[in-house]
DNA sequence: CGTTATATTGAGATAGATCAACCTGGGTGG
DNA sequence: CCACCCAGGTTGATCTATCTCAATATAACG
């Protein structure tokens, strides 16, 4: 667990406050102040963070790894929303209001997270509007991206979607190299699959297409290059 | 346009503030003074309130009426991403960050909204936080929503779909009669088809469907009965 | 280097899209 | 007040893209 409420610059570093956006208005004091309310912890990959349903009472910072939020429908499947990582934050609906998790959040790598308790955080967002904005602010950009994802999901072409999603990661977690953009994929094609809707066929179906014309290239499983951006987004 | 920014108890009862959730802990002295900065407009059924891309320069609270929110997608067809009525409002995306509208808001009956300039409506949730919160629940009821209408429409199950959607209305805008639940529909057939990712055919022949089996019961166009709610919410 | 998980590819079944014809309800004007 | 009109809705017949099931190939990892 390591330390928990220390605040000497050693510590601080391993800490979300100093990196996390939210808290980027924040000067060394309040940064300080921050620290003394946060509770850290780790999760090895796999595991799983929280439990859809459960009732969790602290906002969770992710402060290193990545996670994914994801929902068993009722069909049988693991229906990912969102991939979380470093410096986003996740609960925030039980922050207001008393709802229990919509979804399971589960450690896809690694991962070190700072909890503060609802409590607290809503103290601080009291005290300092700015943080309220901040957090409002990551609010209207998920309900951006999932308005996006309703859009290219109501849609009749699966390229498109298939498109998208890619470049959705692109944007997300793409490394500029020569060859083009690498993206290390954050899920297996059945992930991806489950993430807009199709079968892991179809998936790789498509995915082979895009190569054979020179817009990606796969590298092992997990890994993309995308060679033909323009291409890509052509019709996304 | 009526009365602007007059505080009197005549003009109040047309203003959004008394009315509108995220004003509600605001006393008499405060409602007041938010009515002060309040622009109303009226709009007829079928004008556009805000055409997607423009630049919004406030946020929107709907004092009567109901709103549709949609994109035109690159397929040609209207997108429906919410339908906003009495209490509710858009421009989120605006108050805080410089986005252009992410969607076009079309008045679906006569509508009076009401409007608060943005820097204005930040400078009140400075000052009350509990504004702020207000408005990030309703944000959190959003994504809420919106993430189920992801998970419904990555479903193969079309069925489930057209069921999500009843209920969803049904939650809405449905009337307890003695009959059952009363829904007067928000949007035609295609509206609906294009709101869950159909076509208005499927959806016309699911709804049969439903009504055969004496699930629910259409009259008319505008308007269905929910006879049997437990069997509709079966499977949802 | 072998074993297991994951991804690809192929062939066939099927649900929903598409195209087309027909019906209905609610509004209008004679 | 009734007949007519027309947008929107329903129903039917086909077509096609994706799912499903199955076999094979490839990657990941100890």
């Amino acid at each position: 667990m390591g330390c928990n409420s220390c605040a000497c610059e050693n510590c601080h570093n391993k800490m979300c406050s100093k990196r996390v956006p939210i808290f980027s208005s924040f000067n060394q004091e309040e940064i300080t102040r921050v620290s003394s309310l946060i509770v850290r912890r780790e999760y090895k990959k796999g595991e799983l963070i929280i439990l859809e349903g459960a009732g969790i009472e602290s906002l969770v910072i992710i402060n290193s790894g990545r996670v994914k939020a994801y929902r068993n429908t009722s069909e049988g499947r693991e229906h990912i929303l969102y991939i979380f990582s470093e410096g986003d934050f996740f609960g925030e609906k039980n922050l207001l209001q008393n709802k229990a998790a919509t979804y399971n959040a589960e450690a896809l790598e690694d991962t070190g997270i700072c909890t503060i308790h609802r409590k607290a955080f809503q103290e601080l967002m009291r005290e300092y509007p700015e943080l309220s904005f901040k957090v409002m602010e990551e609010l209207c950009n998920r309900l951006v991206r999932l308005e996006k994802t309703i859009e290219s999901m109501g849609t009749r072409n699966v390229e498109l979607r298939v498109n998208s999603v890619l470049v959705e990661f692109a944007e997300k977690y793409g490394r500029a190299e020569p060859r083009g953009l690498v993206i290390e994929l954050p899920m297996s094609r059945e992930g991806i699959a489950n993430y807009i809707g199709l079968t892991r066929e179809t998936v790789s179906r498509k995915m082979s297409l895009l190569q054979e014309e020179h817009i990606i290239e796969m590298v092992g499983n997990k890994k993309v290059i995308i060679l033909d951006m323009n291409r890509l987004k052509e019709n996304v």
